[in-house]
DNA sequence: TATTGTTATACTCTATAACTATA
DNA sequence: TATAGTTATAGAGTATAACAATA
């Protein structure tokens, strides 16, 4: 006899296992960052100065999400931990760019190498059919999530 | 003419899937708390209370996972938010029991709610058969980061 | 006038260490 | 002696507002 629910349990469930999954990879990569000195936020900053180099701090702010002054902080931990330099930029004497220092692009280079074995350790032996089930499943999640974060943007607007 | 890698690229691409949905949960569930006056933290600890009724501060900092002096600080901005009292323990001088207010109790069972909510417009016209294979793939991949994570706690003390 | 980055201030989460009251 | 919770202190992330230097 089943019991009769308008939203089955098997969504919660699955919901729950995303849940666990997601905060169980948090962890991980907070534990594997500060091993190397780093915390999530200024990994954050790392890997989007690796992706645009020499860019400003502004710019990095915008892209990373985060107002002037916070990235002012996160640039001056990742200054004073040795990942990035603050340079003065030539074409704009109130600006200062961001440059990564060897140290910096070592762990860079890290960052891209252990998503790739992370992945291979979770995931390496399943098939490239299970593999995007998977991926097709969490992307329709995804792109739902969004919609409905987007709306719920919109509504608080009006 | 496929690449040959050691890696399949189709098991990094479903890694940064289950990321991004990651990130993206967290988002929406900070913005959710946040126009209810909680932060993740703070709900972490409610979340526990509703689960043991009269628990003492250290107690629910075994459960949460943090220091006695930061559960202070928690159940300090529970309480000045009005989710929660403290009451002393009638058999234990030196503690303080942790009771929700008719407003914490309103909130964790709206947190109940929210989740089912959440599951049913998320996942909700998945057939049972897709949520399970979703569930189970993301079972074995928890299970397995959980694994590593474990042997990499072993080796930290080694 | 507008923009870049900073100082000033404040709130949250986190921790360790020392201390009080109680067990 | 051991335990519960606090004060004291510190570091990290976040924000707004005011301000300096420059565009």
């Amino acid at each position: 006899m089943s019991s009769r629910s308008e939203v089955p349990e098997a969504a919660v469930a699955a919901l729950d296992q995303i849940l666990e999954l997601a905060v169980l990879l948090d962890e991980d990569m907070e534990r594997e960052l500060a091993a190397r000195g780093l915390t999530k936020s200024r990994t954050r900053v790392l890997w989007e100065i690796a992706q645009r180099p020499d860019s400003n701090q502004k710019s990095l702010a915008t892209a990373v999400g985060v107002t002037p002054r916070t990235m002012t902080g996160l640039i001056d931990g990742l200054e004073s931990t040795g990942f990035v330099v603050r340079a003065p930029d030539p074409s704009d004497r109130r600006a200062q760019r961001v440059q990564m220092t060897p140290q910096g692009r070592d762990t860079a280079n890290w960052l891209v190498t252990s998503r790739v074995s992370l992945a291979d350790d979770l995931l390496g032996d399943m098939s490239s059919w299970q593999l995007g089930a998977l991926r097709d499943g969490l992307a329709v999640v995804t792109a739902r999530l969004r919609r409905a974060m987007e709306e719920a943007m919109k509504e608080r607007k009006s």
